[in-house]
DNA sequence: CTCTTTTGACTACGTTTGTAGTCGATACTC
DNA sequence: GAGTATCGACTACAAACGTAGTCAAAAGAG
């Protein structure tokens, strides 16, 4: 089940407010993202049919709600992600991460735990 | 610029033996992929169209090599996933390929002296 | 020299993706 | 109740993608 980038920005909001119609995706995507109301209604219907989505009926219009979780995605799309343009190692990435945005310090502090957690 | 995921295998091996042919791109194609010589030049004229391939005759064929650099783009790239996949955020993704493929000894440990230099 | 192979240039074509439009039915506004 | 907004279902359509085919020229095989 492969998820696009339009798709996945109606997955996030979806993910984040489980339960709406589409009106109310309109509503929520973030920022630049005004899409037509038709594309939005398209690109909902494409996740559906891939199974990505739930249907609810609610009086004339559906509510719809992720069918998969979003941590389940993240993973699988880490790990293709990694593999892809990194050959599988992690610690190049993380590299690039740090060099590109600048991790904050509560970044490192996190990783710092997580890696705490990993070494036991 | 955009690079697809067919057309990131042919940047893979360039980046690694700059300044092949085709043929030779052909033979050094990872396992599985052992696609017609035909869609290996179309992949390889396409990125050259973008600007991501130099070309060199030589005699009646070409050389081709990388026009940016690998690090470069798997910078762009991984910005570019955090941002979509993870709100930006890097640990949850480090998380997650600890989780999805097990971080290797070799791994926690070049992470952590990554974290090392970070907090200086 | 003739036949086969290889190369670049150009073309092909179904599928996926992004971005909507049309249509008929229902709901909401006055 | 008549006009307008909204909904789902279906349709549209160009660009990108994956995967290759055709063609003419040049190179290599015998």
């Amino acid at each position: 089940m492969q998820i696009t980038p339009a798709e996945l920005e109606i997955m996030n909001v979806l993910w984040d407010q489980p339960g709406i119609g589409a009106s109310e995706i309109a509503d929520a995507l973030e920022g630049g993202k005004d899409w037509n109301i038709r594309t939005i209604k398209t690109l909902v219907g494409r996740l559906v049919e891939k199974g990505a989505l739930t249907t609810e009926p609610d009086g004339r219009r559906y509510l719809y709600r992720p069918a998969i979780r979003r941590g389940d995605y993240q993973k699988k799309a880490a790990k293709q992600f990694v593999d892809r343009m990194f050959g599988g190692r992690a610690a190049p990435l993380v590299a690039h991460l740090a060099d590109a945005r600048g991790l904050s310090a509560d970044d490192i502090a996190e990783l710092e735990r997580l890696l705490g957690d990993l070494k036991k």
